[in-house]
DNA sequence: GCAACCTATGAATCATGATTCACTTCTTGC
DNA sequence: GCAAGAAGTGAATCATGATTCATAGGTTGC
């Protein structure tokens, strides 16, 4: 058997699948999906075209392994935040809102893109389960919340769901290619604070105290 | 000038072109914008695939006017209720926020179409120009509420955002393809009621009246 | 009926960009 | 160094679906 591949062979292999999906997500931060073409991320990772696709069967799969490790990421740090049992269930949710609106704003074309700009079907799926992970994040806070007493009777999946989409939508218009340059920081603190001040209106009662607070998520 | 268009020729011509765009909007109602080929809507309307250019220009011509027509008609129903002033503010928000739900519930395949299908981006175009009208009618009503006391202070267009997006996201998973044939009344309706109930509390200060009615406005 | 000149047709063409593949260039074990 | 086989290459191929265009079929005014 001439040939059988070595461990360092297996690990250069590895590099190269890694600085691909590197490659695309740079791409996508940078320039959105629609510049992501196969050829474009293969040229930025120093590689053939054709040698993307010893690492991955299709350009969907690359792009679905690419948002879901972003989608995650940020996932990750609001699921964190909801779940935070130091905190009472109100600041939970102002602090994830808040950690949500601020990465988003940080990075608002890798943000639009993973919120709202077209993708292949395959991405989209991916997108979708990461849209149910917010909703769940929320709606599990939301619960706790209204067994305390510190949040309004409702139905914690519905209100989830409109938490997650008022935040994409409030923060679409900052994040969309078209809205470049525009966004002074005094804008986006507005913003930000405006948003947190909505959801917790949405679910609070009364004698919720309004939080604005700035802690930093980012 | 052996031939000069007359009158009745005009009227068969425009007659055709009424046809194309009904037929487009019917496809896009029936199976979505991805089932709408430029040959699809030519055959439905009993044209040629070549005749629907001598009416637009290019396909995302022809979607753009039918997403405008469908998307209008929507809004009109959204701003008639926003502005009518024989209603306080809440129960116009309320209202609006019903009607929205109600009619995007009752034609799932469209609604989704208009909400949330990737498009072309001149259609897309549409469909900002549109999310916008929405945000400006919710913008004007709460400016009003907020004036005569009965909303909370806060940035109108911020929530008017939050309101639009809260809607769409909390309509998307019930509308999406994905859903099909899951949607029972019921679920629809503690759907609604849901909804209308977090705009409010999203606004309206404590002692606001909870309108939950079931006016129709389908 | 006829010349002039629209309108309709739908198969062929184009554009885009993902995907393939015949070939070249490494790696490995001996 | 060499044979066996893996990995890398990038130009050619494919797929999809919008768009064009040469041709056929209608209208109009006389």
């Amino acid at each position: 058997m001439p040939y059988r591949t070595t461990p360092a062979t297996r690990a250069r292999l590895d590099a190269v699948r890694e600085r691909i999906v590197a490659s695309a997500r740079d791409q996508v931060a940078e320039a959105g999906y629609a510049s992501a073409s196969v050829s474009a991320v293969a040229s930025r990772a120093g590689v053939a075209t054709g040698s993307v696709y010893r690492h991955f069967p299709s350009k969907a799969n690359l792009f679905a392994e690419v948002f879901r490790r972003a989608s995650q990421r940020e996932l990750d740090v609001v699921a964190a935040v909801t779940s935070d049992e130091s905190l009472p269930p109100s600041e939970r949710v102002a602090a994830a809102a808040e950690a949500f609106a601020r990465r988003a704003l940080a990075a608002p074309t890798m943000a639009y893109a993973l919120l709202a700009e077209p993708v292949d079907p395959a991405v989209e799926a991916e997108r979708l389960t990461f849209r149910r992970g917010y909703r769940d994040a929320f709606a599990r806070v939301l619960h706790e919340g209204i067994a305390s007493g510190e949040f309004r009777e409702h139905d914690p999946e519905i209100a989830a769901a409109a938490i997650v989409g008022a935040l994409g939508e409030a923060l679409v218009g900052p994040l969309s290619p078209a809205a470049n340059g525009r966004g002074a920081r005094r804008h986006h603190e507005a913003l930000v604070a405006g948003l947190v001040q909505f959801c917790l209106n949405a679910i609070a009662t009364r004698e919720g105290k309004s939080h604005v607070g700035a802690r930093s998520h980012a």
